[in-house]
DNA sequence: GTCTATATTAAGATAGAC
DNA sequence: GTCTATCTTAATATAGAC
């Protein structure tokens, strides 16, 4: 397997899949290499180190994503008001064109957000504090608009929990097709998904916090302790 | 630093906050070997393999975790009618319970939880279904009971979202504290963020799925895309 | 039970021929 | 740009003295 040119092509594709599926401190370059067909020191020649190749394969993604979210927040926001509902499908259409972009792109893609969010290293981190910073900054705006009655400080970390459910679905979500598909008995496609989380998340966010005393439990907790 | 018969609780200390900063893969044996102050070999002595220390890490939170939190189920469905914060609140203690158990307790739990989810080997899994899959159908009765409007597919689906955002949440909670303290001048402990957390999950559990047409997207998507 | 010393394996990276 | 061969490092694991 030699010659044509689209030997980095080749790498970020068999990287990403392999990346998303089990990681990255545990896909080594022999992995990726051999599944690409490529030579293991041609990843050292387009990319320079490990550490880069990371960060292409999840900016490739990102400069498919980002901009797209970006472009439909601004319409929202130039909308004289607006759903919580219709800013989490703000994301909808540019997550479901990433599987016109790659095959599966769109689960990949939300795997890897999800690998790139817990990872030591914060290659994701370093994409959104260098790159799209602006674009999260139209999120907080448009999730006020939706609900100006929301604290700064209940959006902050509603918006964290948001992150959590849908990340970590999208990361699970081919193992979690797999489930519901065999439990009910139909298919379901990546959209489904994501019109099932979006009222979901609208809802949540939306949220109205509870009014607790310090240190209260369920009125029963102090008998269930009684043997 | 050696003769003391708590080698094994040591190691077990140690590897539970380099598990829980850094994750499984990442972190050696001589990470935590180096920072229990014991000999290298004694982890193999005591444990067998490093597999096998993942899941005595793991396993020893979850007992503590785990019934706990199929009592207070039990209790919750020996009512006569609960709401769905109150089936959320069932974890509140127990949860917090960690942090006389073990300094940071319920912090660690939580991300070690995080960590042992999105793991390639499976150790999370292995428990729950080889030892708490009870729990787990307790859990599930009592979502069906706050909510009896729910249906078992949109329950399955609520209860994925949930777990990514109490897991993903918890496994950065220390990161998200800080900048929330920073952000909002005021210091934060755990419970604070479990009842912030608390109604944002009962309110995600009992969405109403919208109700949406194949490839509908937002009013505005089709223009956005014109130059 | 604990230690030193070492076997074994796998990984990232690079030199240098073509 | 691509390949073979190799360097270097770091990890798990174990053997065997104490």
């Amino acid at each position: 397997m030699a010659g044509r040119g689209d030997t980095k092509a080749k790498i970020l594709d068999a990287a990403e899949q392999l990346f998303a599926e089990h990681g990255f401190k545990e896909t080594s370059l022999r992995t990726i290499t051999s599944k690409a067909g490529v030579n293991l020191a041609s990843v050292n020649y387009h990319f320079g180190d490990k550490k880069s190749l990371v960060r292409a394969v999840l900016g490739r993604y990102l400069e498919a994503f980002m901009p797209a979210l970006g472009e439909q927040l601004q319409t929202l926001l130039s909308q004289r008001e607006c759903t919580m509902a219709q800013v989490f499908s703000c994301a909808k259409q540019p997550v479901l064109a990433l599987d016109q972009y790659r095959p599966h792109g769109a689960a990949t893609f939300m795997q890897l957000i999800g690998r790139g969010y817990t990872d030591v290293q914060g290659h994701l981190r370093w994409f959104i504090t260098t790159r799209y910073e602006h674009v999260l900054s139209l999120f907080n705006q448009a999730v006020h608009k939706a609900n100006p009655a929301l604290t700064p400080e209940a959006v902050f970390w509603h918006i964290h929990f948001t992150l959590g459910a849908a990340i970590f679905t999208m990361a699970s979500s081919e193992a979690l097709r797999d489930i519901a598909e065999n439990d009910f008995d139909r298919t379901l496609d990546t959209e489904a998904i994501v019109d099932r989380l979006i009222p979901y998340l609208a809802a949540g966010m939306n949220a109205e916090p509870a009014v607790m005393q310090q240190g209260q439990v369920l009125p029963f907790a102090a008998e269930s302790q009684a043997d």
